[in-house]
DNA sequence: CTTGACCTTCCCATGATGGGAAGCCCTATC
DNA sequence: GATAGGGCTTCCCATCATGGGAAGGTCAAG
């Protein structure tokens, strides 16, 4: 099959298709006569596979050592496991960020009326000074915006 | 003061410094005869504004807004609340995009027992037939690896 | 034989950041 | 005054995964 029905049927693109065989995550296709590539079903298989993977949120070379794994009829499910577990790690450490973001940002947007007055608490914490009087000022509380780094 | 003692006193690297400027997000700065950019207390506060911004995940394109709300003695907050809402509308999506994925991958790193043997239930889900029987093996159940999404 | 859908390669863009090279400038020390 | 080292300048490249698009070849149906 040509590229474009590998594509519709495991759900990642012809051009990516094309930027993984570059790179080395999926083998050379074949070509046929006029230079097409040619697909099997194994290789539609290897791409829903990448495509998983990619889902869950693993990295091109974790996947390249996932696929690797995978084609390995001797692997230590270990192996594997330690790959996902790093990456539920990384995963778990994101999610705080983002957490840590939408919180300080909720306290901002609720103290701000969000009307027709120019007054607003977001851009007061956005551009307050933040001088060394770190103290004068625990009204809002929690994390501010960046309260234990001084100055990375 | 020079673009060193700028960074260091508002966080934000020379590099990054240059490249908002580059970008029209702060304005040129003044030069010394010897061509060196020349800051002030301003512009560091102004810098700083940035890099709180950016500490709360907003885009530079946000900033860019947000700058000119702060610099606009005739805002309405309001301006301010919705683009402040709408980011937390977007963390709040890719929050809620990371926990499926940490999910999905934890119920598969509970099962694999991750030791020497082979047999790998994390591999079995990637590489599964997932052909048109997705009615058989409700095991697992949850959201597998995508479970609504036929073929986008 | 034409048309339209598909394929090829190649280049460019994204967003925010870092790395590094080549070269100029400034200051302190010898 | 010369030299060393640290700071500054610009310019280019890399990241990571993906998409857009141009220019041109191919194939199948009409």
């Amino acid at each position: 099959m040509n590229i474009g029905q590998a594509s519709s049927q495991s759900g990642v693109s012809a051009k990516m298709i094309r930027y993984y065989e570059s790179i080395g995550l999926m083998p050379e296709a074949g070509r046929s006569q006029s230079g097409y590539r040619v697909y099997s079903e194994r290789d539609v298989h290897l791409l829903r596979f990448v495509r998983r993977a990619r889902d869950l949120g693993f990295a091109l070379e974790d996947i390249r050592l996932l696929l690797g794994l995978w084609q390995d009829d001797a692997r230590p499910s270990a192996a594997v496991k330690d790959i996902a577990l790093k990456h539920i790690d990384a995963l778990t450490r994101k999610i705080a960020e983002l957490q840590a973001m939408k919180r300080s940002l909720q306290h901002l947007a609720e103290a701000c009326h969000g009307d027709a007055r120019p007054d607003c608490p977001i851009l007061d914490d956005l551009g307050a000074d933040a001088a060394q009087d770190n103290d004068g000022q625990e009204k809002g509380g929690e994390a501010e915006t960046s309260p234990p780094q001084c100055h990375r």
